[in-house]
DNA sequence: GCTAACGTTGCACACGTATGCAAGAGGTGG
DNA sequence: CCACCTCTTGCATACGTGTGCAACGTTAGC
């Protein structure tokens, strides 16, 4: 039977005087570092135990300018990867006693309207896990003096921000060129994923980089939109050019599966042996069997675990920290030799 | 240059004085269907636009006893079903101004340990996204009448909570039984995911009901933990006993893919020739070329939809809703004759 | 012209917690 | 025994908003 009496939370009051003390020391026993006597906590405690007390944490955010609560901006949960990502900073902000309040957007534009209501929540702040996100962003730092970390994506030169993180994309796209190289591949090609992204451009350059100091050029260069329509096309594209390359490095593993469908079942060629195909992400799919794609790994929970770190320094010291680039890690699998 | 200066708020005071009227004129001009003159909220809106007003929202949460927050518990995000799921409900959310609070548990058994965290951020109800979730977690909906929905789990009977909502997973398996019937299959076999759970004994009951109308029995029976892992070891059980089954329903797709990968390169089998595989959920994996695999589709955007939409009803009205049973959409790819 | 009715506004209080300040308790050293 | 210091506690106030109540001004009706 659901009767609709009128919903009562458990306030410090009556734990209080069940425990014959004021509410001050109530809530001086839940507040770390305050001058509590061990009697009077353990009998306030045993009160609280008893009645099911936990205090009230949008009261306490009221108080204490601190609402606990850290918005995270996601744009595309779609790929798995940032998926992931959420989790892991999910684990990581409610290990340290705060909750994450997720705003999705359908597509990268909608996130700029989706700040100014993070922001009615007070969140204390914002983590940005989106390579496709605008730039105006970033600028809403200063309205409410909110702190913003930047994942996946480097903060321009004007962008104020508490901090930015991202893997090592430069150095694990130049693994992956010199394992093109070392493979004896002469005609490597690289599907971007959008250019106006910092993810994409670095890998690039770290790719072309890498491939030049074996003294290799790009025979072929597209662009995949990160998804796998997009890598479907650009594959069609490059693999039916005159000049045919013989490995595809692309931007992200969702995009490289797309290439290794489309090679096998619209040009017949067998992988590896005519084409190497390696992605980035290490994604779940592309290490089932049927693919087995050769891969970048990014090392998510540390990413996680550093992004939120940044965010509590800010809060701490006010001081932002220096840009983060990730150490990434070679996945060699099946679809290269 | 990153200054310390202690945060500041535009407040509802602040936008009176500019506007010359009084705090609670601005309040009204926020609460819909207060009274309020136009040529007032005309002048207050122009102040607030001017400053920057935003009403506070862990303010107001405090005063109305409704914080507009809303827990999503999920425990298993690796799984591309509960990522689109929680993405889907955190648009419902947001599209209805409230704001998704998202707690991940890495392993079932710590969610419930998560929710006495989420009371106290005092969310207005809260929505459970899993399978695999103790009994224990509903009785919280008693401690401070906070409701709670379930997806993709029934109530069972001495569970009190707003309303739950799922696929009609005995309906979706049945077509499964009805396609391996009607495609000749006279040896099928069932992969459970966990036997404890709503969501996987339906679709057993669902596939051995519709089996029957055929004349038809399970000739093997297993359990993979809704895993890959697990789908592998089940597999390799089920393909070397006496009696091979020519057709297997796996509870999930991601047990499906797995399925497919041993039959394939450890059994020598060829699909859908040799051997039918189904799963269930219609997973991004599944529609890769490389699998193509036949499997049930659950409506998210409709589940989230409607799941949401339980949660209001009770809050405006305390009346919970009878358990809703979605269509369920066979998607026939290349796994299956 | 007077009254009743209505729409609009401000005042004051409530929501549940944190914390500065002062007062009290208890102990120690001279 | 007194003065002083430390530790603990309660009082009072603040955080920013919503809302019942009463007072106000305006208009319509007779």
């Amino acid at each position: 039977m659901t009767d609709l009496g009128k919903r009562r939370w458990v306030t410090s009051l009556e734990v209080a005087q069940l425990a014959g003390v004021s509410r001050s020391a109530v809530s001086r026993c839940f507040t770390p570092g305050a001058s509590i006597a061990e009697e009077t906590r353990w009998r306030v405690m045993e009160a609280a135990e008893q009645l099911g007390y936990r205090p009230n944490a949008i009261a306490r955010g009221l108080n204490t300018q601190r609402s606990g609560l850290i918005g995270i901006v996601v744009a595309d949960v779609g790929n798995p990867f940032y998926a992931r990502l959420v989790e892991a900073l999910a684990i990581e902000i409610q290990g340290r006693g705060k909750a994450p309040l997720v705003f999705a957007a359908k597509e990268a534009g909608a996130a700029d309207a989706l700040l100014p209501e993070l922001l009615s929540f007070q969140v204390d702040g914002v983590l940005v896990t989106s390579a496709t996100l605008s730039l105006r962003v970033t600028r809403l730092y200063d309205a409410a003096r909110t702190p913003i970390v930047l994942l996946d994506r480097m903060a321009e030169d004007d962008e104020d921000v508490a901090g930015d993180i991202s893997a090592d994309n430069v150095a694990g796209a130049a693994m992956i060129a010199d394992l093109f190289a070392e493979t004896g591949r002469r005609r490597p090609a690289f599907i971007a994923g959008l250019e106006n992204t910092s993810t994409s451009r670095d890998r690039a350059t770290g790719f072309i980089a890498g491939l030049s100091r074996h003294g290799l050029d790009l025979v072929g260069r597209d662009v995949g939109q990160y998804d796998y329509a997009g890598g479907q096309a650009a594959a069609r594209r490059l693999l039916g050019a005159s000049e045919r390359p013989d490995a595809i490095f692309c931007a992200n593993d969702e995009m490289a599966l797309a290439v290794l469908d489309v090679a096998r079942s619209e040009f017949g060629l067998s992988v590896p042996q005519d084409l190497s195909v390696a992605g980035f992400d290490n994604a779940a799919p592309g290490a089932l069997a049927a693919y087995s794609l050769t891969t970048v790994d990014q090392d998510i929970e540390r990413m996680a675990h550093e992004a939120v770190g940044m965010l509590e320094r800010w809060l701490q010291t006010g001081r932002q920290s220096s840009p983060l680039r990730l150490p990434c890690r070679l996945v060699r699998r099946a679809t290269t030799l």
